[in-house]
DNA sequence: ATGTCTTTTTCAAAAAGA
């Protein structure tokens, strides 16, 4: 079983690069976000001529999550994250589909920071971990995968130095990364590259993809009832033509029979 | 401070978020 993240930036402007993507690499999960359109501008149709089953959670201009199935429909579980009622971001859908739960989710950018929107990030994350643990302990094999918004260690960036006020790189949002993986989670890219610099991320700046300057910020968490087989980047999608500031990262994988 | 791209409003150019 292949499971993939991709944040597209823009399903709409992206949607040639992501049907060429699902066509050459074929996974059989996918986690889409910042889809950046609203429910009706999802299109339904090319994915599913593409051979996936979706739901997505979408919202005019910002945000937005999907999860598509190889062959399936995916049942969802759950949409938006719990504990605020007022909290109207799509950033978070859920899913059992092929054996698992998978949880799709695009937490906050947070920038600048200080103030309102890193605040939000805090708050989001917390609401991420109460609900991840819950999930951890549900007994389901899980996956919970996406943009985190969050450089875990000065590790997983080409070198912190610029980024240091940045609300990826701050000591409280690597805190709530770390404690949210102290439930128990495996971070699938680095538990399989332990010693190897690797990135998901490139932003438009600055010559950022021609030097390799990127980030580590979408990452793919397992819960205890799966076996880690294979993970990686498909880097080859971040060097085409018109393509999104992110490649898409993926996990292979097997569920325990106990 | 800057860099670049996407979306929206509105139908060109600029603002805002990332």
């Amino acid at each position: 079983m292949k499971l993939a993240t991709f944040n597209v930036n823009g399903i709409g402007s992206r949607l040639s690069n992501l049907l060429e993507w699902l066509e050459r690499e074929a996974p059989d999960i996918v986690c889409l976000q910042e889809l950046k359109a609203p429910d009706e501008r999802f299109p339904a149709a090319a994915i599913r001529k593409a051979g996936y089953g979706a739901i997505w959670h979408g919202q005019r201009s910002w945000n937005g999550v999907a999860i598509l199935a190889r062959g399936a429909e995916p049942i969802e579980t759950r949409r938006g994250l719990p504990g605020n009622a007022a909290d109207d971001q799509s950033r978070y859908v859920e899913a059992a589909v092929q054996g698992l739960i998978v949880g799709c989710l695009y937490a906050p950018n947070g920038n600048p920071q200080p103030g309102p929107k890193f605040d939000y990030k805090l708050a989001w994350l917390e609401r991420l971990m109460a609900h991840a643990a819950a999930l951890y302990a549900s007994g389901h094999p899980v996956v919970l995968a996406g943009d985190y918004n969050v450089v875990p260690t000065d590790f997983d960036i080409y070198n912190p130095k610029s980024w240091k006020k940045d609300a990826l790189l701050q000591p409280e949002a690597r805190k709530s990364y770390e404690r949210l993986l102290s439930q128990g989670w495996v971070d699938a890219l680095r538990a399989r590259y332990p010693q190897e610099r690797i990135y998901t991320f490139w932003d438009y700046f600055r010559q950022h993809w021609p030097r390799d300057a990127g980030l580590r910020i979408d990452h793919l968490l397992l819960n205890a009832k799966i076996t880690l087989l294979d993970a990686g980047v498909d880097r080859w999608v971040r060097g085409q033509e018109h393509a999104s500031d992110h490649a898409p990262a993926w996990v292979t994988f097997s569920i325990k029979k106990r």
